[in-house]
DNA sequence: GAGCGGGTTTTGAACGTTCAAATCACGCAG
DNA sequence: CTGCGTGATTTGAACGTTCAAAACCCGCTC
């Protein structure tokens, strides 16, 4: 119990002096170890361990004009109809240390992503680089990030820039045919699709995820009507009741978001389909929506992305092998009740139609 | 256009060459304005806006032995139930600058908050202290931080060390003290709660919300049953059946969490009450989840909260005034279509009992 | 016995900032 | 004219680390 251990932390000279040796020794053993004498190598670790020594980030982001930070703005979560960002910033929190840089999120009171908040940080030399989490058509910080110099990556593809090759992204495609072909192994018929009108929040997301639907559905024989909607709740339940009406129990519906999934199957409850048996229900994304009510859901592979994203960062940073592509990730499919169907989940639980025996 | 401008950022001796002036009298410009006459003020101010010049963070943090940061553990988040962990970062970021310091969120892959990413931060110098939030019966972290002597506040109150004041909570009595208020205000009759089993997920918090709704209502005569289950969505519906079997339309519901007001949605579609009209129904928490589902909801004044926090923090470091008292922040309560008794929203659209003619 | 070379260790310097102390400029009293 | 005080500015030093270069040790060769 002592009580001052935060009195004066153990630096390079304690150690040094502690196993009589020189500070550089010291340097050297936690860097350099071939170039130190077995012997001494020992010494000089037992000391590090006893002391509890750690090099000062201070000290050596001053030596090498690094911050070993990276920074990510967590403004646009802030308010998102999606709880992915989250899960995202935890994931990429968790690579960090492997990549040797730690993260420092930055908000702005205001709403708008602010250049100046960037700005400030390089200047600061509190970051050296970005990780931009939700480009969108129009987006300013790819090309103003570039113009400057700023080293960055992005989670998203970077639209206005087809050129560049720094983002790392969910294979929206891959995941909606992987959503298909469960659907048809689990002997649905028909498989409908509801998505986000185009343009909607990026259309190449949206495009990607339909797409894979299209093709997937078709070429299984399973095509079925599609519809869209904004990516809100009651607009989703309204327009999949539409599409439901096309439907037959035995059918199933992907969607392009685990919102609009939940969207279905307040639609479908209305109908007193059971969600499983009489309709299948596949969402995207693996947000915590999903979780808590108990979709299929299309995981997205975010310990993937988080570490393809840090790696074009620091790749960029030691000016080492640039990996020129960007990187479009496979997400993989999570099976839930709402493709069960065998088994009835009380998604919600329903007015009981007329006098009804249970125990 | 300058693609290069990242190549070497300036420092204060460029300020102080292109001001003709010794690098202190920069530092002074900026620290102790006082100090400088006003024309060598005027004269470095320029010079330091047109090079964009800002003090290296690494530098200063070298001088003067801090970090200038504050970790927060994102482990405990990740699979929480809530999602206010994230507003709650978001709100303690935009915060942070106001207090000079910056976040630097850490986590594990493991699942337990291990000690040892703390203890590694502060030795390396990274943060200077620690802000915690999920702190829950049994916590190791407080008791160590304490005898390690790094400086830390909680968002929620510190159980096991009931003298320690580093921390600021919401007021939970405040809050449903408010909702039943509300409720009678609006004019529903009684007042039932659903909440949390005893010592779940943290006692305190689970007995304040359900004190400050046993008293309000029974000083107002519109208390009514109460019942309990896990922070789950499926429980909190089945839950919210029983509780349903004891009230009648006009009756309202106010809950531990938005989460179970969601349940409390779900049962009462069972049993075709109109959310609002026949039945109120108020959250807590103001997340995510209340507002995609159009609850009121009692909102916590996370921006306050993370001002508190940040306050504390800082207090301690600097050794300043110590505020000595853990700080109880009341929660305001946002309205929704949950208790409008006007207005029937279509939470979930319901299955038609018989055919219905509406346009 | 001086010189060489490779392995090991030490010394000097620098990164950018701020505190403490020294220096400088200048007006004014003795 | 000298000395003093005050306000403004500069210089030296230090924070902890690592690169570059110098120094040291030792066995070996000529």
């Amino acid at each position: 119990m002592s009580r001052a251990s935060a009195a004066r932390r153990a630096t390079i000279n304690d150690v040094a002096q502690a196993a009589a040796v020189s500070r550089q020794t010291v340097s050297n053993v936690l860097n350099r170890p071939h170039l130190v004498r077995a012997q001494t190598l020992e010494r000089v670790r037992l000391e590090v361990e006893r002391l509890g020594y750690r090099p000062s980030q201070a000290a050596q982001g001053m030596r090498s004009q690094r911050a070993g930070a990276v920074g990510i703005e967590l403004n646009a979560v802030h308010r998102g109809a999606s709880d992915v960002a989250q899960l995202f910033l935890t994931e990429l929190t968790v690579a960090a240390p492997r990549f040797d840089v730690h993260l420092v999120p930055f908000a702005d009171a205001g709403t708008f992503p602010a250049v100046d908040g960037y700005r400030d940080m390089v200047r600061r030399r509190l970051v050296d680089a970005f990780v931009l989490s939700d480009t969108h058509v129009g987006d300013t910080r790819p090309g103003w990030l570039l113009d400057s110099g700023i080293p960055f990556a992005a989670f998203g593809r970077i639209y206005d820039q087809p050129d560049l090759t720094c983002w790392a992204d969910v294979d929206g495609a891959a995941g909606t045919t992987q959503a298909v072909e469960h659907l048809h192994a689990r002997g649905y018929r028909t498989v409908a699709y509801l998505g986000w009108p185009h343009g909607q929040p990026a259309s190449a997301v949206a495009d990607a995820r339909r797409e894979g639907w299209r093709r997937t559905a078709g070429s299984l024989g399973t095509l079925g009507p599609e519809s869209a909607c904004e990516q809100d709740l009651a607009d989703a339940a309204l327009a999949a009741g539409a599409l439901l009406d096309q439907l037959q129990p035995g059918d199933a519906v992907v969607c392009a978001s685990d919102l609009l999934a939940l969207g279905v199957v307040y639609a479908a409850s209305a109908r007193r389909w059971r969600i499983g048996p009489d309709l299948g229900v596949v969402g995207f994304d693996g947000s915590l929506t999903a979780s808590r009510h108990a979709l299929t859901t299309v995981q997205q592979p975010l310990a993937d992305i988080a570490a393809a994203v840090l790696r074009r960062i620091t790749d960029q940073l030691t000016g080492g092998a640039d990996d020129p592509s960007g990187q479009l990730l496979v997400p993989t499919l999570t099976p839930g009740p709402s493709t069960d169907r065998s088994t009835a989940t009380a998604y919600i639980p329903l007015p009981a139609p007329e006098q009804d025996h249970r125990r």
